[in-house]
RNA sequence: GGCGACAUCGCCAAGUGGUAAGGCAAUGGUCUGCAAAAUCAUUAUCCCCAGUUCGAAUCUGGGUGUCGCCUCCA
């Protein structure tokens, strides 16, 4: 398995620190709105890294924090008349759901940064008695020049910064770069005491307390988007290993952005679509291929014709399940040919070579080929199988179901059997009236040489 | 100003030194009363220039273009 570590800009072999287990930490939402198509992306890509170790056979624990406070939160409180705590429950609520729609696999660990304000006060104390951070009025500052390695994620070195910042001058700021830990509260806000006073942590120091709380000081993966390299990520490695001089994570892993348009989709933009509003119109295998059709370190460009695209080539693979009647097959054993393990391992070879999800998409396709010129059902199998390692077919029987009820199917049927008797008394004006009226309402006949079929079409 | 990514058929996209995967679309054939569906087949020398090499989409240098990070952001 090789992995592309941001930290050293190579793709490494990845060793887990405990044998067939891997501790895998990424970044999670900030619940002041809904997360758009964008953040799926992230979310959707490191569902596929939990999968797919899992069916390499590694024991997973998945982490996503949820930020619960934030100043986004507390200005969306205000927007919406409410508390922040309600703020928070509301869009934590959403983005479960959300997630799940999508198809995500629920994390093992959840932590919300509320929960951990404890630890997080007992590390920047730490942090400020061995002198990497300091106090101004009730502000505690992460002091950048004190830990030697800032910057060392991203490249950067801290002159740089200094030079074409578009940071405010912080009059409290001892440099430009250093960066908030703990934010004194102004009245109303909510807070929490402190040696230094009420006030509530800033963004950066949650992640690190609570990946370590659950995974232990070093784990394996930290992964987020790339816009998270500078400087979340930089200073999250600031914090752990200026208070353990150990690092973090082993490995550092950043997914690229969904352009819109040529441009980064983001809320502040405003050019974005919500997950919510895409489901409600695509199905969430349409979008996992979407997102999988391409690396996921590269942009990748959103548009609707694109989705659709990706519906129709989902749609091929579940034509071979059709075809097999996969549902009554589903518990026979497979038995594959020399061939489908060379595929196996093809699949298997691409998805171990830094996730290459569109090369390992191209197998299950020859693999849809192949079963069509033989009409094996192993194929089926495989293509199952690797397919789910990835996150497709999760829901086979929903998918294959046309299911209108009873009573419907049977109105089909009849106006199927009156089209065929005009058939036969070449009333090709009457069999093509019903033909074209049922699609007027979405169902499509199909006619086969054993007879005619019909399906919805959406 | 600093740092970085990307440029492959109409669209999407693999390929990282050995002679261009795959998907969608399109076109043609088969099937059909006609269609649709299904099925078979066909479709690129890789942004430009120079270099290294027996050999480059792949390496080096120089252009051009697009995008991102340096402020909250997946």
């Amino acid at each position: 398995m090789k992995i592309y570590n941001t930290m050293t800009r190579k793709k490494e072999n990845f060793k887990p620190i405990e044998e067939g287990k891997v501790k895998l930490y990424a970044c999670g939402p900030t619940v002041y709105n809904y997360f758009h198509i964008g953040n799926a992306r992230a979310f959707l890509f490191f569902d596929v890294v939990r999968r797919y170790f899992e069916f390499l056979g590694y024991e997973m624990t998945y982490v996503q924090n949820i930020t619960d406070i934030e100043d986004k939160l507390i200005n969306q409180a205000k927007a919406e008349q409410t508390t922040v705590k309600k703020v928070a429950q509301k869009y934590i609520d959403a983005f479960l759901e959300d997630t799940a729609s999508l198809g995500i696999k629920k994390v093992n660990h959840h932590p919300k940064a509320t929960e951990y304000i404890g630890e997080m006060i007992d590390l920047i104390k730490k942090l400020v008695e061995n002198n990497f951070a300091y106090e101004v009025d009730g502000d505690v500052y992460f002091s950048v020049v004190n830990f030697k390695n800032y910057g060392k994620l991203s490249g950067r070195n801290i002159d740089d910064l200094k030079v074409g910042a578009r940071v405010k001058a912080n009059v409290q700021k001892r440099h430009p770069a250093d960066f908030t830990l703990w934010k004194k509260a102004k009245p109303e806000e909510p807070s929490w005491g402190s040696p230094w006073g009420k006030g509530r942590p800033g963004w950066h120091t949650e992640c690190v307390v609570m990946s370590r709380s659950i995974l232990g000081e070093t784990f394996d993966i930290h992964g987020g988007g790339n816009d998270l390299i500078f400087p979340h990520h930089e200073n999250e490695i600031a914090q752990a290993e200026a208070s353990s001089g150990k690092p973090l994570a082993n490995y550092w892993m950043h997914n690229g952005y969904l352009n819109i348009e040529g441009e980064k989709m983001s809320k502040s933009l405003n050019n974005f679509f919500t997950a919510r509003d895409i489901l409600k119109k695509y199905d969430a295998e349409a979008i996992r291929f979407f997102f999988l059709s391409k690396h996921y370190r590269s942009p990748i460009d959103f548009n609707e014709d694109i989705i659709i695209e990706s519906s129709k080539a989902v749609e091929g693979f579940y034509s071979i399940l059709k075809t097999v009647n996969f549902l009554k097959i589903e518990n026979n054993a497979p038995n594959y040919s020399a061939e489908m393990l060379q595929l196996k391992e093809k699949f298997i070879n691409a998805m171990n070579d830094d996730f290459n999800t569109a090369k390992a998409i191209s197998v299950l396709f020859e693999i849809v080929k192949l079963f069509k010129k033989s009409n094996d059902e192993n194929f089926a199998h495989l293509l199952v199988e690797l397919g789910k390692s990835v996150g497709f077919f999760q829901n086979i029987a929903d998918h294959l179901a046309e299911d209108l009820g009873e009573i419907t199917e049977n109105l089909i049927e009849l106006l199927i059997e009156y089209r065929n008797t005009f058939k036969k008394e070449k009333n090709w004006e009457m069999a093509d009236k019903i033909r074209n009226d049922l699609q007027k309402l979405n169902i499509q006949l199909k006619d086969t040489s054993s007879g005619t079929d019909w399906s919805i079409s959406k």
